[in-house]
DNA sequence: TTCCGAACAGAACATTTGTGCCGTGATTTG
DNA sequence: CAAATCACGGCACAAATGTTCTGTTCGGAA
């Protein structure tokens, strides 16, 4: 990539990364120039039309410093989701419902590189106890959800067991009036239950460990 | 926390999150100013400096629109690491050493949620294989490392068991001539080695995985 | 009451900053 | 070759924008 780019742009470009990592706010033209060595403002408008033209960058007119990074492919980047930590999940009990405007204990960002790009209604949940190593997640672990009430065959779902009172997560497969429920371990046998005995109650989006 | 700021200030701390969030740059005073229904710029000005003595913002004076958000403490938030993706691990394999000019797969944003607020020089390997779901790891996963070529006592590290010619994540204690290596998985056994038969090759900072 | 500081209002002012215009040289196109 | 296009340089201008200055209002302390 980058090879429509003219060495002045890429130029341009890198700086444009290093100054909002470094200032949070985008440069001004005579910033970019200066830091550039370009010879004339001209010359850095210029070459911000052709970036705008390329989909690399979005400026709002008459604005200052109003420069957004795009991919180049238009499409916005960098974008980070603010996703609110509501409780926690355990085997136990069941996920509670939470109210939209219920005060997260906490928010975490996360980037787009975390929910392989979708971007939806999240939230989080840290997880207590050791009950769903079997899908791989060990205790203070987070998970992301996307609240749910049904999902596609292969999705790893939240679901609570009615009879068995408690909250698993697994692949979901619906199969008739049954419903299989495969563990992430790949070398752990699936469970089945009756499609009544599952609820869904969301998709899993990602889960995140840190050390 | 926000207990400290009054009405005013909390709308435009809002305010400029939102505005940040939609452009991808700051507001000037004046759309702060709108955005906020406040009657004047200098309003706008006295309740930004306030905003800057309590550490949750931070101005380049004289510069348009160079307003930062920090967190409350006077820190910088909202920061992404980009973390390489340099290759891949397994089992059988021991980390290779990546040279640092080494162009990477691809570039994983992080946010400092991910990474318990450390930075450093990161990278991240692709788990290739389902050997290392004793530590609670699939296949597909991404782990992060910090380059280490030591541990201290209770870190998880890469480490590249000589004899046995394999890679294991695991917790690291140091016994003496042994070393005993603790499964993340807490229902399983510990193993021990000969000190001079482990050579830790990274520091495990966290794991991701997304569905 | 008086005093004082926090918060606000309004307007003028000085920079900062994007943009437009005119021109030049190199390269490409017909 | 002539014309068009691209990339650039220099400069002036107008708009955008932060700053400052002078007051005003209001509540609490002395």
């Amino acid at each position: 990539m980058a090879s429509d780019l003219s060495e002045k742009q890429q130029s341009i470009l890198r700086f444009l990364e290093e100054f909002i990592a470094e200032h949070d706010y985008p440069p001004s033209i005579r910033d970019i120039q200066s830091g550039c060595d370009i010879s004339s403002t001209s010359v850095v408008d210029y070459n911000l039309k052709r970036l705008e033209e390329k989909g690399y960058i979005r400026r709002d007119r008459e604005v200052s410093r109003a420069i957004e990074l795009l991919n180049g492919q238009g499409e916005r980047r960098r974008r980070t989701l603010q996703v609110p930590v509501l409780g926690k999940i355990a085997a136990g009990l069941p996920l509670p419902v939470y109210p939209d405007t219920m005060a997260p204990l906490e928010v975490i960002d996360l980037t787009e590189d975390m929910t392989s790009g979708r971007t939806g209604n999240f939230y989080a949940l840290r997880v207590q106890g050791t009950s769903m190593i079997d899908a791989l997640i060990n205790d203070g672990d987070l998970v992301i959800l996307e609240p749910r009430e049904t999902a596609d065959p292969g999705d790893v779902v939240a679901a609570w067991i009615v009879d068995r009172e408690e909250t698993t997560l697994k692949k979901y497969y619906p199969e008739g009036k049954q419903v299989r429920l495969q563990p992430m371990n790949a070398t752990m046998d699936p469970i089945y239950e009756d499609a009544t005995n599952v609820r869904v109650q969301g998709r899993l989006v990602g889960t995140i460990r840190s050390f």
